[in-house]
DNA sequence: TTGGAACCTGGACTTTGTCTAATTGGATTT
DNA sequence: AAATCCAATTAGACAAAGTCCAGGTTCCAA
């Protein structure tokens, strides 16, 4: 998913495009996942659509987010034993974790070069490499 | 921890060694994360503890990885959704994670060369980076 | 022998996420 | 417009992983 300026029409052209049939709920979560860059959990994202009233319910959101990994909208964050994080940024890139604070920031991909890997296991294809730098408020 | 033939004593002794009172428990629970090279869950953990007949409660297990943690006996593995590894191999290195079957696979550090990561978010100070190169059965 | 500290335990509880059966709603047909 | 249909949504029950606590056990030192 992309961070442009989002409308809802354009939030819904979007999912239309890789063939999601864009109702209220879907183009709520939608717009809460590309409002800033941030890696909510389903909790978060709960929350954040129904600020005002309650017009979504957790069902939907566990739905709708599986439904956005399943066409590549957004990617999981397994990054804390608590919960999961969704990333509304899916192109290739890894993360910082504060593991005081639990924030998560991002690491661009261009630049980071990763040398010495063994070959996967026989008969393994890859699936992904997650690079996860823990820090710590400094000393 | 170390993989070397272990007896009750050794692990008696290396548990006094870090400071930690070697309990009938705390030894059994050392066992199972010292037999073989593996990445269990508290479960399996509790499980193997208990194939003879149960003589360790599920509290104790938690208690005690968590006090092994602390002790720097043992390091967690975040890489499901759904429960947290435990890994008596204290050293630095990284892991294969096959998403289909779970099962996980070290990767030795030597060798392994991470280049290009942005500097640390300021106030921040390097807590371990984790690799997790997840991998499919082939096509 | 007795007192105390550390340790262990069953089971209640919390959190995160899943499942299901019933309902809604919006597009399509008539 | 009314009837129909089916995908989407929902409340709430359920499950799994983990935490917490109050009471019981063990062990050691005095
Ligand atoms: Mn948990
Ligand atoms: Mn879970
Ligand atoms: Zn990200
Ligand atoms: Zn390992």
């Amino acid at each position: 998913m992309n961070l442009e300026p989002s409308t809802r029409e354009s939030v819904a052209e979007m999912l239309r495009t890789r063939g999601i049939t864009p109702t209220h709920q879907r183009i709520e979560i939608a717009l809460v996942l590309l409002e800033k860059r941030w890696h909510p959990s389903a909790d978060q994202i709960l929350a954040a659509v129904n600020v005002r009233c309650a017009e979504t319910s957790k069902a939907t959101v566990y739905n709708t987010l599986k439904l956005f990994l399943d066409k590549g909208l957004v990617r999981e964050l397994i990054v804390d034993p608590n919960k999961v994080f969704y990333d509304s940024n899916t192109s290739v890139h890894h993360h910082f974790y504060d593991v005081v604070s639990g924030e998560i920031t991002d690491i661009a991909a261009a630049g980071v070069r990763v040398d010495g890997l063994p070959p996967l296991p026989a008969g393994m294809v890859p699936a992904g490499i997650d690079i996860i730098v823990r820090t710590r408020p400094g000393l």
